[in-house]
DNA sequence: GAGGTCAGGTTGTCATGACAACTGGTTTCT
DNA sequence: AGAAACCAGTTGTCATGACAACCTGACCTC
């Protein structure tokens, strides 16, 4: 043997805090995503995996499980585990404009419309689980990429959280990055995706005509207590925006 | 004790093919949804869940795992697990508007406006993975919730297909039920939504003016083995419909 | 009274072992 | 030659056991 390799190449750390089944996931999927896993192909088997990587079987399984709820691996009874072949995959994971936009090299950059302390609408209070009327955080941003307006956003966040999302901060960066940054993790969000017609001072923002349409989302995430963080409400000019996802079916069966 | 139940209620059946972690996952959804386990409230811990109903811990936690992916509850470590506050949650799930229409009583019906053989166009091959021009099945459809048209659907799949999914089938259920009758199991979708104006047949058949907006989806679906089986390209109006889904990030930190 | 410390309870991780169920190819039988 | 039976290889399910990491609340100390 010898040619033997190709995983074992990336060893676990027993010492790190990082558990063995995601170190070893993050290594396959680094290994599918650089090629070095040729889309199409065989995993090698389970027992195999763990004879050589010096786990056990179980440990091998989730770290496929983790693989296969990101849709990179498809696992076949009686099979084996095959990499699904290549496609640009934007995982459902709860992703940020401003990362996503960072990622792909387009520059984004941010507006500060407003940023101001109000009561809660009902549907705003209601979304955050707060008694109506309760005071909020609220702020409004233009986001632009590669200098053109790509959505423009309005936020609604506990009050607490106005230590942490300053309104400096709002100008340079994203705001979950600035969330995660404190420490506040968000786990779950439900959001709804629609279209209307632009209002004027909409149009006018956003550099579009008022007969084009946009794409509506409204958002409510919630942290790893599963306490509400956020109640965003954003626009994007359907020109300009789409959202690609990808969707993985339950195993079982 | 004795208002110890609440769960062994629904006892679980050893001699069933369906797994003893997914019956105790149905089971544990059924109690959340139904209300017999209040939002908020705390899951009974797992090593007594698995004394109570004689299963293993592993077991126990696959089961909580289930209901976690889909958002049902929240594990926080130390803590205990949490069912998440009451919250209408369609899953990202790789959901049939059929199916989903029917679930909410809204009495779907469809009127099949064309069903032919015909030479793939450039995008449908490519995302099929087909020769450019192979013959493909495509149809188009016009889905009506309790009267009102809410999708024009057009949908291309491989000829091989032809023979389950027939035009009289496509009348009275939808496509998704039909492949999955027979044996065809979507795992995967990558799935696109956008949004733009209707051309004038589109607005005539779905009954709005030109100045609304409609929401665009297309979706390209693969199966278990990783084999493209569907291009769909769906519009709806936008002041009937918008899409629903909840989205889990992953746990890891 | 404020703060730190500790114990109990809970989920998180990992190992080992065993058997079932499925797939695909090969062999055998008719 | 064709169909049925078998077999090797793989993933799927489940049990048991052990320890680590984490959170909360009670207790103790200062």
């Amino acid at each position: 043997m010898g040619a033997r390799r190709g995983l074992t190449d990336a060893a676990l750390d027993r010492a790190s805090p990082v558990p063995l089944y995601y170190q070893l996931a993050e290594n396959l999927e680094t290994a599918i995503r650089s090629g070095s896993l040729s889309s199409g192909s065989h995993l090698e088997n389970e027992i195999e995996l763990a004879r050589q990587l010096r786990v056990s079987r179980p440990t091998v399984r989730r770290a496929i499980a983790v693989l296969a709820n990101r849709g990179l691996v498809i696992r076949r009874h009686g099979i084996g585990t095959l990499v699904v072949p290549v496609r640009v995959r934007r995982p459902v994971r709860l992703s940020s404009l401003y990362d996503d936009l960072a990622e792909s090299g387009q520059a984004p950059s941010t507006r500060l419309l407003a940023y101001e302390v109000v009561p809660a609408p009902l549907d705003v209070a209601t979304g955050l689980q707060l008694a109506r009327g309760t005071r909020v955080l609220h702020f409004e941003r233009l986001r632009l990429a590669s200098g053109q307006p790509i959505s423009l956003m309005r936020n609604f966040l506990p009050l607490g959280l106005k230590e942490v999302v300053t309104e400096e901060a709002l100008q340079f960066t994203g705001l979950y990055r600035l969330l995660r940054q404190s420490g506040i993790h968000l786990r779950l969000a439900s959001q709804s995706i629609g279209a209307r017609s632009p209002q004027p001072r909409e149009a006018r923002l956003l550099l579009i005509v008022r007969s084009a349409p946009l794409l509506t989302m409204r958002r409510i995430s919630y942290d790893d207590a599963g306490q509400p963080v956020e109640y965003g409400s954003h626009i994007y000019p359907a020109e300009r925006y789409s959202f690609e996802m990808s969707v993985v079916a339950d195993s079982r069966t």
